[in-house]
DNA sequence: TAATCTGGCCAC
DNA sequence: AAACGTGGCCAGATTA
């Protein structure tokens, strides 16, 4: 049972239209503003899925009134899976680009239109329940019908769980990382620029470099002094100054860690993206082409280690940190039905299975190939390395470079839930047939080559990291049911932080090792849900602790 | 002055 | 040692 849950006419009222497994409209209501909660709440105990055009305009509303939900299907994110999958044909799959294909809009922040602002937008004019018949015919109609569902249940689970990661929000100790800048930096400058710390290593710089005018923040200016002070280095970047011997080396490097702490994360940060003691990251659900989830704001892509002792869990409860071991290989493995890898990832450590299995001879190597062969490099170690993997592993290369020869072809590809990859460009191929005349240029050619070989890398990835993300998005999906059953409402494990193969759970202390036991068996489960019986492990590596500092990554 | 590009660095 | 995939975001530099 669908349950198409929209604004209605007059502010905080809902519209809830009943459709069957099929389409079929069953019953069509309007309820008020005082009724809205409770009307939710007695059809919640049904199980429905509830229909949202898009989660991330209406759930925030629920969750505000203290209401979550199960099951849903999110239309706009479901559209951008199924018109794109080479899975999928027929009216949806071809016709002309409408409302429902048109990107986000921008959050409005002025409250002139919260909480009813979106009852008078174009979407929520467009015509859901219409939408939803259109796509259950798509998806019936699709070469396995049992995978898009899946996938389309993930992805939209996913953006309820992006919804109350924000509503909850990553617990953040302004205290604490106040005082880890001060430290590090000296105390905040009253009307702004350097702190004393990064001045005087500012005037170290300038002195070693005898430059009193430079401004370290500069690239150019940068670059043109440390030639003038006799360094032949064609960049500033901190990979090519590492390994010089020069006085202005060791300062260097240090200024460029604490401006980067004082730029990124430093007192401006928090002021902005952190109250009431939470970081409230805004989730980008598929903002990554590959079905990865983005970010809108607050970096919450790139929490550095550096600042992670201030994410420190309330009195009374603690962290519970995930991360799944070697994820992207264990994918891939499954995918490609290669037994022998996924026999030596066994083991809680696939490359040292590499290792065991006598591929290479280290566990550097081991790790050293394998991502060579997920992101398609063709030099150095990683290339040298890659054809002991070929040989031992013909199944699981074999998988990603057909995916890298679709590419260079102009093909798309697909993951095993069938999100499909973007054709290239026109552009691209425009070049490509440039390129093939009997006309074209050297220089052309090469272009070319360079764009196809690109283009050929990127869809090599996108098998094996959306693949891994939609084993993600069931992961939490399976991990959040679990952890809705556990403990009161007040005093529910429940997650507070997502980063591709990682999760935070924010649990009261009791419940800790329960929860760890959650996410492992949600783990497992996930695996099974896409994999069935092959025998493909995904060990997590699990740390109960109460500052994410401490987890071991 | 605002928008866009560049170099650099953080995360997985 | 990076190259080689996906992103976000900053300050400075350049362009409109």
């Amino acid at each position: 049972m669908f349950v198409v849950i929209e604004p209605g006419s007059e502010p905080g009222s809902l519209r809830l239209v009943d459709v069957d497994e099929t389409g079929g409209v069953l019953a069509d209501t309007m309820v008020e503003r005082e009724d809205a909660s409770s009307a939710v709440q007695i059809r919640e105990t049904e199980s429905p899925r509830w229909v949202f055009a898009r989660t991330s305009e209406l759930y925030p509303q629920l969750l505000a009134r203290g209401i979550r939900l199960g099951r849903s299907h999110d239309l706009a994110l479901c559209r951008v899976i199924l018109r794109r999958s080479t899975t999928t044909s027929g009216p949806l799959h071809d016709a002309p680009l409408d409302e429902w294909d048109a990107p986000r809009e921008a959050p409005r922040d002025d409250g002139l239109l919260s909480g009813l602002g979106v009852a008078g937008s174009m979407r929520d004019r467009a015509d859901a329940v219409a939408e939803l018949q259109r796509q259950l015919a798509t998806i019936q109609g699709a070469t396995s019908p049992w995978r898009l569902r899946r996938l389309l249940a993930a992805e939209s689970c996913g953006a309820m769980i992006a919804c109350e990661i924000h509503a909850d929000g990553l617990p953040w100790r302004r205290d604490v990382h106040n005082r880890l800048l001060t430290e590090a930096l000296g105390p905040r400058p009253v009307f702004g620029g350097r702190p004393a710390t990064l001045e005087q290593l500012a005037n170290s710089i300038r002195a070693a470099l005898a430059a009193p005018a430079l401004n370290p923040d500069s690239p150019a200016e940068l670059l043109r002094a440390l030639r003038a002070a006799g360094l032949s280095v064609n960049s500033t970047s901190k990979w090519e100054l590492r390994g010089i011997e020069h006085p202005v080396i060791e300062p260097l490097l240090r200024y460029k860690s604490l401006s980067r702490l004082m730029t990124a994360n430093g007192w401006a940060w928090l002021d902005e993206w952190v109250h009431d003691g939470r970081f409230r990251p805004d989730y980008i659900v598929a903002g990554v082409v590959t079905g990865r989830w983005a970010t809108d704001g607050g970096g919450a892509l790139q929490l550095p280690k550096q600042v992670r002792p201030a994410v420190i869990a309330d009195d009374g409860w603690t962290f519970v940190v995930a991360d799944a071991a070697q994820l992207e290989p264990r994918i891939v493995a499954a995918m490609a039905g290669d037994v022998r890898m996924a026999e030596a990832g066994h083991s809680k450590d696939l490359y040292q299975g590499l290792v065991d299995a006598g591929t290479v001879d280290t566990r550097a190597h081991a790790k050293v190939a394998m991502l060579g062969a997920l992101y398609g490099s063709t030099t150095g170690e990683s290339a040298r390395l890659m054809p002991r993997l070929m040989r031992d592993y013909p199944r699981a290369t074999g998988l990603v470079e057909a995916a890298a020869r679709a590419g260079e072809r102009g093909e798309q590809v697909t993951t095993w839930l069938g999100r499909s990859s973007p054709p290239p460009a026109d552009s691209w191929r425009a070049m490509m047939r440039a390129a093939a005349q009997v006309s074209a240029t050297p220089a052309q050619e090469r272009a070319a080559r360079s764009a196809r070989r690109e283009w050929g890398r990127f869809t090599r990835n996108f098998v094996a990291q959306g693949t891994a993300a939609e084993w993600a998005l069931c992961w939490l999906a399976e991990l959040r049911h679990r952890l809705r059953s556990m403990g009161e409402a007040s005093s529910r494990p429940h997650l507070v932080y997502f980063l591709h193969d990682e999760v935070i759970i924010h649990t009261p202390t009791e419940h800790a090792d329960e929860t760890a036991a959650a996410v492992q068996k949600a783990a497992d489960a996930a695996g099974r849900g896409l994999f069935g019986d092959f025998p493909i492990d995904f060990p997590l590596g699990v740390t109960i602790t109460r500052s994410y500092a401490e987890a071991k990554p």
